[in-house]
DNA sequence: ATAGCGCCCTGGTGGC
DNA sequence: TGCCACCAGGGCGCTA
């Protein structure tokens, strides 16, 4: 599943190839994976645009077009791979859209369980995604700091897991990195958010910010189906320490790795290494 | 404002 | 072997 790391790391394998490039055609096959404007809309308007900078928010590939200001909004969710192809490459069962472009290239969107999609539009205008302007700050921002993450957990009842996975406490976060994260802090996920002590969060904190960058600097982890948009795969999946490793041990203490579900995610912890 | 839950979707798995 | 219930989960919409 794409969390931050696997989204950067499509974002990098694009933005060495797609600016500079004009859009052709759209082949829509499954109308559904745009969210907006309507399907028939998009169809229409997007050919003749071309691609400038390839950027990223959370989980959200923002592709800049000219003429604009125009941004095509890529969220991959579950199962969303966004693959720069051969332009003879025939399309395969769960691809929903192709994207021609003036090369011998194109891009393709899969998406077995269709959850992910593309708007089509600009800052302050219809169609663009409610949770990109709620979006909280990126892990990497200087302006995400253990104060700022103290201020956000400050009186929450929540799981601290569930608030990890609150895309406007911190940008990016989704299941296997929260997890991840956790462990590295050495906090229970079941934890309420507020009941965090101030050493708890700067380790969180911490946490967060290795477990992202280590992940990153590997590519993302491969765990279901995520490939970046040359079709690699990440390597991180070596170095999970507790998710979906439920009964394996604990690299820290042995102790084997338990499962419940927090948040109405599953949620891997030791039971141990983790108060 | 906050917490919790159902929904979307389909391939894989496990039980019988 | 076949059938089917169930599970995975990001973000959104709904409820209390």
């Amino acid at each position: 599943m794409p969390e931050l790391p696997e989204v950067e790391t499509v974002r990098r394998s694009l933005a060495d190839v797609l600016p500079g490039r004009r859009v052709t055609a759209v082949d829509l096959r499954h109308p559904g994976v745009i969210h907006y404007p309507e399907p028939e809309t998009f169809v229409r308007e997007l050919p003749g645009h071309t691609f400038g900078a390839v950027g990223r928010r959370g989980k959200y590939l923002l592709l800049e077009l000219t003429p604009g200001p125009l941004t095509l909004i890529v969220h991959l969710r579950m199962t969303g791979q966004l693959l720069y192809v051969p332009a003879a490459t025939a399309p395969e069962k769960h691809t929903h859209a192709v994207i021609a472009l003036d090369t011998d290239y194109a891009l393709h969107y899969k998406d077995m369980r269709r959850f992910g999609g593309f708007c089509l539009s600009g800052p302050d205008r219809d169609g663009w995604p409610a949770g990109l302007r709620t979006l909280g700050p990126e892990p990497d921002d200087p302006a995400f700091t253990p104060a700022a993450l103290a201020k956000a957990l400050h009186g929450r009842t929540a799981p601290i897991k569930a608030l990890l996975l609150d895309q406007r406490i911190v940008a990016g976060l989704g299941n296997i990195y929260a997890d991840e994260s956790l462990f590295r802090a050495g906090i229970r996920p079941d934890r309420a958010g507020g009941s965090l002590t101030e050493a708890e969060i700067e380790r969180l904190h911490e946490a967060i910010g290795d477990v992202i960058e280590h992940a990153l600097s590997l590519g993302g982890t491969s765990f279901y189906s995520y490939i970046d948009a040359a079709g690699k795969r990440g390597e991180f999946l070596e170095y999970l320490n507790v998710y979906g490793r439920t009964g394996q041990p604990c690299p820290g203490c042995g102790e084997p790795v338990q499962r419940q579900v927090t948040a109405g995610r599953g949620t891997h912890y030791c039971g141990r290494c983790q108060q």
